[in-house]
DNA sequence: GTCTATACTAAGATAGAC
DNA sequence: GTCTATCTTAGTATAGAC
């Protein structure tokens, strides 16, 4: 299974090519021969190194899954909810702008009804979602934040951010801007941290509490 | 280009079966077949109906944009910004959830960069995105509402609601339940008002202050 | 172990029958 | 004006050459 350092190599470049197509094309639209050319290697190496297209594709979304169900160690009943939840909020910001690829896929696979995850969907990301819920909820008795549906809240965090990469034509277009770059991605990300903090009761733990639109710090991308 | 009465019955059992088939398989996943036996007229009246593939899809998508650039007119200085913002994010929900395929063929279009839309996005969205943005800096001006980003309040306010209709397989999984029903929406959408009208520094209108989670009023649907 | 040539299937489109 | 039969293309997959 291993595999030779050959077989590696190729692995990964057809790897990011399907990422790369199946994201702009979803899984229907991309065809294995756009795939092979933008990877470099012949078309029939594809169903050499991946028996087929549906094979590939599951390959591509196993990627962007670990990527989708992490990061949300930083939530724990340990911390301080505004410290907590910034700190998610800016790490998915991160995820939408350093891999929109593979956030398209997950959110291409997710529109047309998770054929493909819905085991993960509702095991590992429900049992994910459930365990951070009640972090949530202690927050909430404790009287350390407002009261928010925990679950709702989680689809409204994911919603938010993803759309930066999922939307960004709508975005991009909306703002005037051929396409995002670092400083869109740090005004969203300051405009979200504000809006959802100050929704659940908290005060960004960094920020002045000034509301001007000239901000303390940068954060890196 | 009225066209008979026959005409006008088929090209709308078509749109509706085309439609239904774009939201789940999106644009190149659609086949004339599938649509055609879910229309229940024969595969090549598509063609006689509409010319290409293409020319359907773009039917469907006109369809869907009229509903996308609705909505807005709640939105106006003399109103409120917490009853305008309410009855915004509450039109927004009622449109996710009684035309969820409507919203799943934009968000796909989006998706995939737009390539039909795109100069309505930039154009009309664009413009009508521009007019609001005002009337939310008037508020903040005023003073009856905090300073927050307003083209950003519509993309978050568009992905906190559509995400409900567009990632349904997700919301579904987390909850634990097979579709979304009325309760859900209801749930969905007292969260969403209470946390963005919050994040705006505003109190809903007809709502207690009270924090806790049992709610004074349940909201029509 | 890797790439070339080819078979097979399905889907969009059209010409012509009814 | 509406539907049936057919053409053509393109895309997945495989067998076999190198």
């Amino acid at each position: 299974m291993a595999g030779g350092r050959i077989r590696q190599e190729n692995e990964a470049l057809i790897l990011r090519a399907a990422e790369y197509v199946f994201a702009r094309a979803g899984f229907a639209g991309a065809t294995m021969n756009e795939i092979a050319t933008r990877a470099g290697v012949p078309k029939s190496n594809l169903h050499y190194y991946f028996r087929t297209k549906q094979a590939l594709y599951r390959a591509v979304l196993a990627h962007t899954l670990a990527l989708w169900l992490s990061e949300t160690d930083i939530i724990g009943a340990e911390q301080r909810p505004q410290v907590a939840l910034e700190q998610y909020i800016r790490a998915k910001m991160r995820l939408s702008a350093s891999h929109p690829d593979a956030s398209r896929v997950f959110a291409n696979e997710l529109l047309h009804g998770a054929p493909e995850i819905r085991d993960v969907l509702s095991g590992a990301l429900r049992a994910l979602v459930a365990r951070k819920a009640g972090v949530i909820r202690e927050w909430i008795a404790r009287g350390e934040m407002a009261s928010v549906d925990p679950q709702h809240l989680f689809f409204t965090i994911w919603a938010a951010t993803q759309t930066y990469a999922d939307f960004e034509s709508q975005v991009c277009a909306v703002l005037g801007v051929s396409h995002l770059g670092q400083r869109d991605y740090e005004q969203a990300t300051d405009h979200l941290v504000r809006l959802l903090l100050r929704g659940c009761g908290l005060e960004p733990a960094g920020l002045a509490v000034e509301l001007s639109s000239t901000r303390g710090e940068s954060h890196e991308f």
